[in-house]
DNA sequence: CTCCTGCTGACACGACTGTTTCAGTACGAG
DNA sequence: CTCGTACTGAAACAGTCGTGTCAGCAGGAG
């Protein structure tokens, strides 16, 4: 579909790692191009010359991101046993301390490309969203997974995930959230009637 | 507490809520002294004047902001018969398309106190997330309230609907989200044992 | 050797940023 | 009237922003 760049030049994917780990501490709401290029060993010439202008970096940022978050909920659709269990098993993700640099940069993007949908962030928010319920329609069994009862129930698990992590980046208060999320997960189980 | 502003001074507020509503319309993120001040027919001089500085501005506005969550929330705990019923009150509010400015806002101000957390936007997340909670707490029958059970089901209640915000933010699928709330609502209404 | 492609450094341009300085004006209190 | 408080305008400060220009380097292909 998109083949802007068939071979994306050893140099430039291993500058857009590094800005990449960069992005991961400082957040993207301030980046400028002189202060990465500074931390990485590079030039804002060069960052110009291989991503074509600030916007082109920040997209590429952006897609890097989304690689980290697909490579995560892709596997779930062959491992995770049903609906309960994927929303299981992504919480554990989600959860661990060594994401949360990823989760807080997800947020970001998130909230931005909410507030301007033009620009490098256009359609984050809801490229994520699909996603997320591709995958988890896939963790439906057969007779579920079309239904309109199934698609209310991976909304409310995307939704319930999504509005834990929320309050996990914020408190900090791994405990508590997990313990919805888990009352969640149980309920999923055994879900009442519409 | 923090009395820093007994009279706010006639002129601060209007000029405070001229902003707020250009905030609402353009984001925070860029926000800068002089596009604002030319929009709301005043100049970076009154605004440093009245603020002190940008940060100032800035805080006042993420604190206006708040006055209005809190408008919302507040009757809630004499009016919700119950948390499911409090859920369901809070989302027809949240949906409503007049209030998406503010929770697009809302949303930016969040993820930005998340990546930053010095500054103006300094505890934000933090704050709005006990907010809710105390109203829901509040809203919660008495031998429940007090309990580990009380407070995972308003930690889920909250998530829920802040996923879900999330969510028709991006989407903008009102319908899909509202099924999935109210499916919520109702497992709250009988839900599972722990 | 030459040429060409990928990458890089140094520098300057205009625009914009938050902030400061110096100057006022309007107006109620005494 | 005089004074002090609240507010405002014009201009400039130093700094950063994204971007463009002109040059030059390495190294493989012919």
């Amino acid at each position: 579909m998109t083949a802007k760049e068939p071979t994306p030049s050893a140099r430039k994917t291993e500058l857009l790692e590094a800005a990449y780990a960069y992005a991961l501490q400082h957040g993207l709401a301030d980046l400028s191009l002189r202060p990465v290029a500074a931390a990485i060993g590079s030039s804002p010439r060069v960052l110009m010359f291989l991503f074509g202008n600030k916007d082109g970096l920040v997209k590429a940022l952006l897609a890097r991101a989304r690689v980290d978050e697909l490579a995560m909920i892709e596997p779930l659709q062959s491992s995770a046993t049903g609906l309960p269990d994927a929303v299981s098993q992504v919480w554990t993700w989600l959860a661990a301390e060594e994401h949360r640099p990823l989760l807080r940069l997800w947020a970001e993007a998130y909230a931005r490309s909410l507030v301007e949908p033009d620009g490098a962030w256009a359609g984050f928010a809801e490229s994520t969203v699909n996603d997320w319920l591709a995958v988890f329609a896939a963790c439906q069994p057969e007779p579920e997974r079309t239904t309109d009862r199934g698609l209310t129930l991976r909304t409310l698990a995307l939704a319930t995930l999504r509005g834990a992590l929320l309050d996990l980046l914020a408190t900090g208060d791994a405990e508590r959230v997990a313990a919805a999320v888990e009352l969640q997960v149980a309920a999923l189980g055994s879900p009442v009637e519409s």
